[in-house]
DNA sequence: TTGAAAGCGCTAACAT
DNA sequence: ATGTTAGCGCTTTCAA
């Protein structure tokens, strides 16, 4: 039980070799004698050798690059947390010598994020972590990465399914199921549910498209009258404001049940919703501070937690056990559909490193 | 931006003088002029020096044992997933030193708990991880602890208030709350709530208790008539099974609106409260097998999480934070009462490692 | 007060 | 084929 940590050099002593040996044993090196290394691996199997990964890396002073490519963050809390989660993956694998930098593109132009991909200095880079929110000229994107061997790892949407590619974000066909198991069981009465796509349209975002797909899904499956079920869709705008638009679309009144935000501005609207319908039931996304404040109020209902913080986080350590500690880049990690709602929202954001 | 990684020697360099005499600078060892002390100051600032925590650790050759205290697993689907997380922490942080042996007490007697703390080897131990479970002799426990000068972590259970220790787990009055929540979201009418304790009792058990009291004082802020919630304790029994005493108790009826089983033993009883009452919202705890097999099967509604993997690691995690790395013990930890309902569960249990 | 040097576990280049 | 050696970043001891 009082097992002293074992080394190289223990190894080596009970072996009777030298420390070059065994290293050559325990990589595979070869140049070894079919005599010593029986020895060695007689030891090694006596003893639960647990090399130290720590001083592995000492060796490397090598600094690696990551580029980022996401959204201008401007006043938008929900790319602003994903910058701290990458902050934080930079504090705590900054040891390991990876660095990163952020590169921007523009929400409203879709265009904008190839653009982006092309100013990047290829020769700087080590590989990349970017957020195809658009699926204009993504597939391109992946596959010049590719032909020029620099590992890409999607983050927050699934890139077409044709390419592939590491993602790392949440599956949203079933985040749309989520949000409608949700209505289903907390409705009162069955009645009209309104879907409501701000800034991004399921033509143009593939994730939008996705979720309203799981969302309707989940409906049909359990009888819904799809009747019951309309879709509507606005952007931010100078002239009227997302109320304004929804007063006029005249699609909430008494009877809707329930409203389905599939991005993170339903605390543009809840209040208005609230007011016209006071028992409707709405879900939204993302703990940032004014969804968290209205679901504190009653005026949200749920809020699904698409967790960009965790989502840069992961990026950043992910490919530090790819480059550091030569992990292969896992296919796929799928982060959980946490949900959050008036008693529970404080423990769900407790213990988070910066608030939103 | 293309800063190489900088080191002691580099500020050493820059500052025109030795190593050590950084490094004595950096820790305030004292025994440096004022003039060398200032010229390295001044390269400080105009660097950003990370030191490499991990360099740091490779003199450390000492091994540190955590001693830990939880309920003999038997069949427990519960604990058993404590003992992954502990195996995780122990893979991961095993570079580091630090080693744990694990000891048990019965679930079935509140004294067996001090009986195994006496049996440490108290000169053998650098810290406890221990969950009581029981409110018995605890208080006893964590000053002898204390007055030996050994570091204590409580875990799963919150120990009586006096006691001064550091704790990992769940705020248990939230997470009573938390049920109510759900419960008042989706009933579909006010009706009678039963509570189900099976084999702790609020008496015997603080975990139990604290749940109970937060799942009323719920209830009671919203007005629900405190007649209708009634609250039951069984306990396993070798003459008649779970379902046999509740179904002599009488509590489940078509009236029955929702039931809150404070254990993770909802799947013994499920069945037979949705057959005897199809209507009623069931809400357990804890992601393991037979649970989330019927909440697939939409007899469970809901399951809060108490994620004994993650509290498990934590206190790993936590302890060599604190022993490798000198940071101080955090006073309280808590996790997020995370929810898992039909659609959702999938995503929850993904990326666990090993499944329960 | 200061610098030089050794050593932590592991790797890789270099002798033998 | 095998052992020796140097060095990664940092700490600590020892000599000056």
């Amino acid at each position: 039980m009082i097992e002293k940590k074992m080394t190289i050099k223990d190894i080596a002593r009970l072996a009777d070799v030298s420390a070059g040996t065994v290293d050559r044993v325990l990589h595979n090196r070869g140049k070894v004698s079919a005599d010593k290394k029986a020895r060695i691996d007689q030891v090694l199997e006596e003893i639960n050798y647990q090399p130290n990964v720590i001083a592995k890396t000492l060796k490397n002073n090598k600094m690696y690059r990551v580029a980022v490519l996401m959204p201008a963050i401007g006043q938008d809390a929900y790319w602003s947390r994903a910058i701290q989660g990458l902050d934080e993956g930079l504090r705590e694998f900054g040891s390991f010598g990876i660095t990163a930098t952020v590169h921007h593109f523009a929400v409203e132009d879709p265009d904008s994020i190839y653009r982006a991909y092309e100013a990047l200095e290829f020769d700087g880079f080590d590989c990349i972590l970017l957020a195809p929110i658009f699926a204009h000229n993504i597939e391109k994107i992946f596959r010049d990465a590719d032909s020029r061997g620099v590992p890409i790892i999607a983050f927050n949407t699934h890139p077409n399914k044709q390419v592939h590619s590491a993602f790392i974000g949440q599956d949203l066909v079933q985040s749309g199921r989520v949000a409608s198991n949700l209505i289903w069981l907390s409705q009162k009465k069955k009645g009209r549910i309104l879907l409501l796509h701000i800034d991004e349209t399921p033509a143009s975002a593939p994730h939008i498209a996705d979720k309203e797909i799981g969302f309707k899904s989940y409906l049909s499956e359990h009888g819904y009258d799809p009747s019951l079920v309309t879709s509507l869709a606005m952007n931010h705008d100078d002239e009227r404001t997302l109320v304004q638009q929804l007063d006029d679309s005249g699609a909430v009144d008494e009877e809707l049940s329930a409203v389905y935000i599939t991005t993170s501005w339903a605390y543009e609207v809840a209040a208005y919703i609230k007011e016209k319908c006071s028992q409707s039931i709405i879900v939204g996304y993302d703990l940032i501070e004014p969804n968290t404040h209205l679901l504190k109020e009653g005026i949200i209902t749920f809020l699904i937690d698409q967790n960009p913080y965790q989502q840069a986080y992961l990026g950043i350590s992910t490919f530090c056990d790819h480059l550091i500690f030569g992990k292969p880049l896992p296919q796929e990690q799928l982060l959980p559909l946490n949900v959050a709602f008036k008693e529970n929202l404080d423990s769900v954001l407790q213990g988070r490193p910066g608030l939103s």
